[in-house]
DNA sequence: GGTAGTAGCCTAGCTCTCCTAGGCAAACGA
DNA sequence: TCGTTTGCCTAGGAGAGCTAGGCTACTACC
């Protein structure tokens, strides 16, 4: 019989897709088996199981990510590269939900190692060049910043700005304003 | 035969109970019927589905947490009570884990509406009485605080701030210091 | 070019969850 | 006391996750 060419990428990125449309918790073994027209018991040859399946949308995403937050940082600096920042993760998180919901899933610390969340981390750094901070208040700066942004993107997503009209895009931009006046005056101890 | 006393508001504190220890993902009708002795069909008496049920975790853990934040901020102002909110907060997701990720879970319009969600956006607002801000600001303001809240606290959870040894309690008081500051000088447009 | 070995798929079947339908008994109100 | 409601039951179907074991197509090697 005739192969269907099953492999573990193409699994993870129709997986990845199905997310995005469904939710990463409806993104199951059997459809994703329905969907390449094999049986579901075929699918665990590629893959360990279910959970394994969901970290690896959330490894294709995380990498993802990080692309497209590189591209947009490319030339930039000060103010300027932490909007671009801000906003290619942002627009990612909007353009699939699902993937960007299979990166909060925790990842064992070795898996998390090896992943592009390093990357991430990297990256944020390099912004924090054009304010001179120094440690540790660049660890705490790096951390208020990622709370911000994914507070704000998870927020806007499970619909916690819903209770007021005011356009959530204006209030990203005022925040990023803020932002990047509280990092070009960080307090001192 | 003998009735299991069994009452919605008993469910709901129990499975609550179970998403701290297991997690939400896994606080199932059935392991809740175990729980009470009866067979799961049973509880369909009193629950709609098992959405329904993880909607009332949601729901209690808010009205919980609302009351947890009005006691800190009772008698404070400043920045005195936007870190006792904060901490308030904070020391609640990280004592019931799976009542604050059964907060995340998107509830329909209505039902929001009818939550203590509405009780937390009028505390952050009170909170900013003491900073002088206006309309739009004091929204944008409330929206980047409930974020950097949020985002830093669930990042946490997930082990986002694991790969640099810094404590987390200290980026923690650093990013309340940054927060007091930018709200204290609030850029202009 | 024959032949191991392995990679890629299958069927069968188990357990668990969610949920519906329909029934019976205990508690309660008139 | 006698319905009526309330609270639980059994039975059972659909779908998900996963394992065991088997057959076949492809590949590598002599």
């Amino acid at each position: 019989m005739a192969r269907a060419g099953v492999t573990v990428e193409r699994l993870t990125r129709a997986a990845a897709e199905m997310a995005d449309q469904v939710g990463v918790e409806n993104v199951t073994v059997a459809a994703l088996a329905r969907q390449f027209g094999v049986k579901d018991a075929s699918l665990y040859f590629h893959l360990k199981n279910a959970h394994d399946l969901r970290v690896r949308i959330a490894l294709l995403a995380l990498a993802e990510l990080a692309d497209r937050v590189a591209a947009a940082l490319a030339g930039r600096a000060g103010k300027d590269a932490l909007v671009a920042f801000a906003n290619a993760y942002r627009d990612y998180a909007r353009e699939h939900p699902g993937r960007y919901a299979a990166m909060q899933i925790d990842l064992d610390p070795e898996t998390a190692a090896a992943s592009a969340g390093i990357r991430h981390a990297e990256m944020t750094r390099a912004i924090l060049r054009g304010y001179r901070l120094s440690e540790p208040d660049q660890t705490d700066a790096v951390r208020m910043m990622h709370s911000t942004f994914h507070g704000f993107v998870s927020l806007e997503r499970t619909g916690g700005f819903r209770h007021t009209p005011r356009p959530t895009d204006d209030s990203w931009s005022r925040t990023l304003d803020a932002l990047d006046a509280v990092l070009t005056n960080w307090p001192s101890r």
